[in-house]
DNA sequence: GTGATTGCAAACTGTTTGCATTTTG
DNA sequence: CAAAATGCAAACAGTTTGCAATCAC
């Protein structure tokens, strides 16, 4: 019974997931991929090939693919959702003024006493750096008083 | 004309902004208020108090006291804002469970290296401690194999 | 063949906006 | 008294859901 394995989409076979064409554009789109998507990223960049593909389809998988660790979702833009498809554990550089978010490939140790637990277990953690990118200095439109953890209007 | 200082609202005469009844209650709710509250959490706190407030005005007040640094705005909660009414620079407890969030009053150094910086000007950093906190522990629903950035359907 | 996935549209949640009215400084 | 804030309702953006048709295994 495991013999003729239908050569599309046979390098995801493996994944614990029933794999159907959408699927399989959505991890073309997300292998390798170091930006960080929103679910209109990804619709978009996968409509070109699937005409047909919709945005449920496209929330349905980012799910799956969630539930099976292989995105990651991020909170780092407010009102949307963004998802991170780089497995290895990493930390984030996030722009205040466009929201671009770059990956930061830096271990850092950062104990946290029992006393300043307040009871948590603690299972991870995660950096965001904010700041500044390189096109956004260019620009230097507005003034860039921005809070740390302050919300910036997208401007995209 | 500097005279005659109306008593409600001395307290926070020099904060640059103009004094409504609406801002004082709520600037009365965030005081020393170590919650992070959505902007719904504001408003029913706040209607207790002012039967008319609206939450256009829940939102224009946030938004003014972000600008003035009065509050930050959290984005640790997907699909709503939070925000942080404590002025001091520190970081957070996020229990992927229930999404409580609590106050880690502790100092990391976190040197990024220039050829980490991906071109950013880094201003500022917030670290998210991911895990369970004790009310959580305590239910022990569900498994507890979520993602460090990964999304919690939100239980409220 | 059967249970899972798709695609559509409608429903929902949280946030923002327009504007007449009221209020602060 | 001017400029700004309020409150309402309608508009919006992003996400989720229900369900019939289709598809992977």
């Amino acid at each position: 019974m495991k013999t003729d394995t239908i050569p599309r989409g046979e390098k995801y076979r493996n994944l614990g997931i029933k794999l159907t064409p959408q699927r399989i554009a959505i991890l073309d789109y997300l292998e390798g991929n170091l930006s960080h998507p929103s679910a209109e990223d990804v619709y978009k960049a996968v409509l070109r090939k699937y005409p047909t593909m919709s945005f449920a389809t496209v929330y349905n998988t980012l799910e799956t693919l969630k539930q099976n660790g292989m995105v990651a979702e991020l909170t780092a833009d407010p009102g949307k959702k963004r998802f991170d498809p780089n497995p290895r554990p990493h930390h984030h550089l996030i722009c205040t003024r466009c929201r671009r978010i770059v990956d930061v490939q830096v271990e850092f140790r950062l104990p946290v006493a029992d006393r300043d637990r307040a009871g948590f277990e603690i299972t991870g953690n995660h950096i965001e750096f904010f700041g500044t990118c390189p096109d956004c200095k260019k620009r230097t439109y507005g003034s860039s008083l921005q809070q740390a953890a302050g919300y910036l209007r997208s401007s995209g």
